[in-house]
RNA sequence: GGCAGGGUAGCUCAGUUUGGUCAGAGCGGGGGACUCAUAAGCCCUAGGUCGCGGGUUCAAAUCCCGCCCCUGCCA
């Protein structure tokens, strides 16, 4: 069985989960339950990245120890990712003993090859982006990001990596590996980054408490870029043997704002170790309101649990993954407008389209045949979903995420179709037409078992409902779909998939 | 300031590589025939200076020049 280990951005521990961490994390588990779904092995992860000096001044701030910080903060995250059905198999946390000593492993390993040096640093330091800023990036003496913080002079001893050393390897690694980065728009960016040079950068930190010890350095933290990329490795086992297993990763998801890291620092890191480096790194595009990044005020407006229960969980990955490309931003009007879209989508989409599809073909078949479905014949509607099923399947392979859905609604768009040009309704008055009935109505389950089946990594609740009432049991692989289909509907239910939205609601 | 991508129907976008059925799709809106169904589905319907101004051409959203605006990466 082929094994893939995937895993998303680790989190940082500086405020609430919002809906970017949720459509990063819900477009990963797209991933991770697609993969399953094609029989693959599938190691998920994410987690917490909970230290440096940010955490610990929000810590002071409040008058609170890091680590209650932290902890309060990855249960809540951990509650939103229960609620959004996120399908990990492991949740990281840098604060974990498991996690400190897998990168004091690390940095010990990079020390030996000689990539360490002590250097002092003397410079500007911007908590906020927790990153050393040189003066040409300051806008009236402030962090051009972070206009309210103060900018901090910093004068250090510290511990450097040696990242100048590893651009021409990194080139040469992009340009002969194109799937290395992805979307190619972000691949672009990192070789103009590579070919324009690299310094080295910090590895330690003197005067932040809050991280983990640097080997044989008493008074030194590991920095928090060096502590938080390791997580990866750290969540399977690394140094112990067993971590081979999973490394290396076939995916590592992450924001676009991060590719740098991720795509520069990361490998580089690697290298230096000897480790074989990812797969894949795909930086996801952002959701965006008015133009802009997510203020904090439409942050809070766009409340997570509301959003959840606003039409499900469900219907909260499905909208996410339908409007919002996996390789590209995508912009909202205002936060009325994403809610507005949200509705429309779920009532278009889930209720009129799939819901109702799913009502009809249940009805007509227990009202037409006593729920017996019995199949000799392929129609046109199963031409279509054969199709359909290769380009989903194409599409999620390329990570092209929406893609794959719309190829999934596509079986149901043309289930819709179908049933109005074959008329079972005459077919059923129709001596004469009794088999073509019976093929019809076995196209309809077909399709709508098909479709259950490749929804699933995006509604997992909902497509296993879907086939329950198809007469299934648990839903099956797509490789199985084939020989696994319903021939017995139960008895009707008296619920609907997905209830219609049908009033205006308050505050749009 | 440099580099990259973009500005097309009310909304979100495709189309520009290889200039001439490229003026499109989905949603919303309007109309119609049907009835298995969640008043859902199906069929028909969008007359939008294709950011602005020039130019090349028999012909440009699609090529060239200039300008405006947005976003991202880097300074």
């Amino acid at each position: 069985m082929s094994r893939y280990y995937l895993t998303t951005a680790i989190d940082y521990s500086n405020g609430d989960p919002h809906i970017g961490h949720a459509y990063e994390k819900v477009g990963a588990d797209v991933v991770a339950r697609f993969r399953r779904l094609m029989g693959e092995d599938v190691h998920f992860v994410i987690g917490m990245d909970e230290h440096g000096q940010k955490v610990a001044q929000e810590a002071a701030a409040q008058g609170r120890s890091p680590q209650e910080l932290v902890d309060e903060l990855a249960a809540r995250f951990q509650d939103v990712w229960q609620r959004l059905n996120i399908s990990h198999d492991d949740f990281i946390r840098t604060t974990e003993p498991r996690h400190s000593q897998a990168v004091q492993a690390l940095v010990r390993r990079i020390r030996d090859t000689g990539d360490l040096y002590r250097d002092r640093y003397e410079g500007y330091y911007c908590s906020g982006c927790e990153a050393f800023k040189r003066e040409a990036e300051l806008e009236d003496g402030r962090c051009a990001i972070h206009r309210s913080r103060e900018i901090e002079w910093t004068e250090e001893e510290n511990w450097f990596f040696r990242l100048s050393a590893y651009r021409d390897r990194l080139i040469k690694h992009v340009q002969s590996n194109p799937e290395f980065i992805q979307p190619e728009s972000r691949r672009n960016e990192i070789l103009r980054l590579l070919e324009g040079g690299l310094d080295d950068i910090s590895a330690s930190r003197s005067r932040v408490g809050w991280g983990v010890p640097f080997p044989d350095e008493p008074g030194h933290t590991v920095y928090v870029w060096f502590d938080a990329l390791p997580n990866y490795i750290s969540a399977i086992g690394y140094p112990a043997d067993g971590f081979g297993d999973w490394w290396p990763a076939a995916l590592h998801v992450i924001g676009k704002d991060i590719t740098r890291f991720h795509c520069v620092i990361w490998p580089a890191m690697l290298m230096s170790a000897g480790l074989e480096l990812p797969e894949t790194v795909w930086g996801h595009g952002f959701v965006k309101i008015g133009g802009g990044k997510l203020s904090k005020s439409e942050a809070a407006l766009l409340d997570l649990d509301q959003l959840v229960a606003r039409n499900g969980p469900d219907a909260f990955r499905y909208f996410l993954l339908r409007e919002i490309p996996w390789d590209r931003d995508r912009d909202f009007a205002s936060v009325d407008a994403f809610l507005q879209q949200f509705d429309e989508r779920y009532n278009s989409d889930l209720a009129n389209d799939l819901g109702n599809l799913l009502n009809r073909t249940v009805s007509m078949s227990r009202k037409y045949r006593d729920g017996v479905v019995s199949r000799t014949a392929d129609t046109g509607l199963d031409a279509h979903i054969d199709s359909a099923v290769d380009a989903y399947g194409k599409a999620m392979r390329e990570h092209r995420l929406h893609d794959g859905l719309d190829a999934a609604m596509s079986i149901v768009r043309a289930a819709n179709g179908f049933i109005d040009s074959e008329q079972p309704w005459k077919l059923a008055k129709d001596p004469t037409q009794e088999a073509r009935l019976d093929d019809v109505l076995a196209a309809l389950v077909r399709g709508l078992g098909t479709t259950a089946v490749v929804l699933s990594p995006f509604i997992p609740t909902k497509a296993g409902e879907i086939w329950k009432r198809l007469g299934g049991d648990q839903l099956p692989s797509l490789a199985d779909l084939t020989a696994e289909l319903p021939t017995l509907l139960p008895e009707s239910w008296d619920t609907v998939l997905f209830p219609r939205i049908e009033k205006e609601r308050d505050g749009g």
